[in-house]
DNA sequence: TTCCCACTGTGATAGCCATCACACCTGCAT
DNA sequence: ATGCAGGTGTGATGGCTATCACAGTGGGAA
């Protein structure tokens, strides 16, 4: 299978700084991006880990024990049916928080992280998570705004698979949503999708065989482009009108 | 049109006191149960609107300008497709709050929110809750935790569609759903459900005349059993083993 | 090289269910 | 009482697509 995901990333996990006082990435990440006081707190109260390629970090249906912060890596975020059935929620890349709303709602995870690639991740118990938040209102705030994004995230997936009715339509969605959000950022019609076919299917909620069939109908129609593992969104007008 | 919700409620919209401060609810109320300092500067600063039923609060892809909290009556919130499909995201109650995660990421509303009946609606303008929010941290985190549950209630969702492979299963999914969470707090298997058929369709993802079938199969494989519009659930386990 | 394994491509088939069509039922307004 | 409008019950039909089956492909390991 391949293991790396939506936009490129190097495969191995980049060193990174002993303290998140020192990490020269904070600026850029909603929820790194704290004052200098609080990030020293978070120092004190995280700890460092380090997961080999194709390791679960935490499962579906685990009671939450706290966060999880990516620092380098990818991670696969999936829920499982009864039966087998999978579906991939995202791939989280560095700067992503994990487990927050769990943590939050003294509920289960809701999913299953696992590692695509080595992973740096710092994590933080639930109750020291939770005094750290009572302590610094910025962060509350923070935190605030990074679940409203993955609010946003999820209402996305849930609007794809309600609304684009035939699988052709949600598998465009898909790919517009992602060209929109860009991995981080500017949107872009042009990004790398090392995804399998398997995969792909698992986000669109469709079949392995449908998405290759699509994908391929997608090229023989000029609306996308595909050199290696790269992809361009050629005709987003086209793709748009796909959806339903 | 049918136009209580879930669970049964006055068809009219409840008198409701002049002041934030002065309503007898607020404790039972995740956002609204705020230190009293905090409730003084949000009555301040919040608008008291009442709308008559079937009126439009928000509008699906209007700009956020900020937040309402559902004081009495019942809300729909739903977002359509381009070709006309409708999905209902869930019928807001008196406590939940509407357009936080737009107005804290400044995107556009998701979903359009229409009322049902007569309604309550106390309303914060984007930029005085955004100041409010960074003068009171309890506040921060109060915001954090609604958020946090609204994420769990779209992920249900998500997870619903993309996991519950059968119309049957979805629908099940949905009502067990349903009874889990109560509308408030505890589960209860029998609970009033006076939406349309269409309208559960529209939340299932599904179709009209689907539900009414399945419905009916419910009900003669005695599995649910239905009294006017209250619905209990029989047999539960039955039930989840329908899902996937 | 050779094997092996995961991934991709493609046809055939069958089943689910959206959609259309129409009957019926109820409450409500005229 | 009459008609109307929105909601519900039910059959017929066709299309989409999941699933099965199997062939092709390419890269990594021995």
């Amino acid at each position: 299978m391949a293991t790396s995901g939506k936009n490129g990333t190097p495969p191995a996990a980049r060193q990174v700084p002993e303290r998140c006082a020192q990490c020269t990435d904070r600026a850029e990440r909603l929820f790194c991006n704290l004052p200098e006081e609080a990030i020293e707190r978070f120092d004190e109260i995280a700890m460092q880990i380090s997961y080999p390629s194709r390791s679960i970090v935490f499962e579906e249906g685990q009671r939450a024990a706290g966060i999880f912060v990516v620092c380098s890596g990818q991670i696969k975020l999936a829920a499982t049916s009864r039966d087998g059935r999978t579906m991939i929620l995202k791939i989280a890349v560095p700067g992503d928080v994990l487990g927050l709303t769990a943590t939050l709602n003294d509920l289960p995870y809701e999913v299953t992280a696992e590692t695509l690639e080595p992973c740096q991740i710092r994590s933080v118990r639930r109750r020291d998570f939770l005094e750290f938040l009572s302590h610094f209102g910025d962060v509350s705030r923070h935190t605030a705004q990074v679940i409203a994004r993955e609010y946003h995230e999820v209402f996305l997936d849930a609007r794809r698979l309600a609304l684009s009715g035939s699988a052709a339509g949600r598998l465009a969605q898909l790919l517009l949503d992602w060209a929109r959000t860009g991995s981080c950022g500017k949107p872009e019609l042009r990004f790398t999708m090392a995804l399998t076919h398997e995969e792909l299917a698992n986000m669109a909620g469709t079949s392995r065989e449908t998405v290759t069939r699509l994908l391929n109908q997608f090229e023989r129609d000029e609306v996308i482009a595909r050199h290696g593992a790269s992809i361009s969104i050629l005709r987003p007008v086209e793709m748009e009108r796909m959806v339903g």
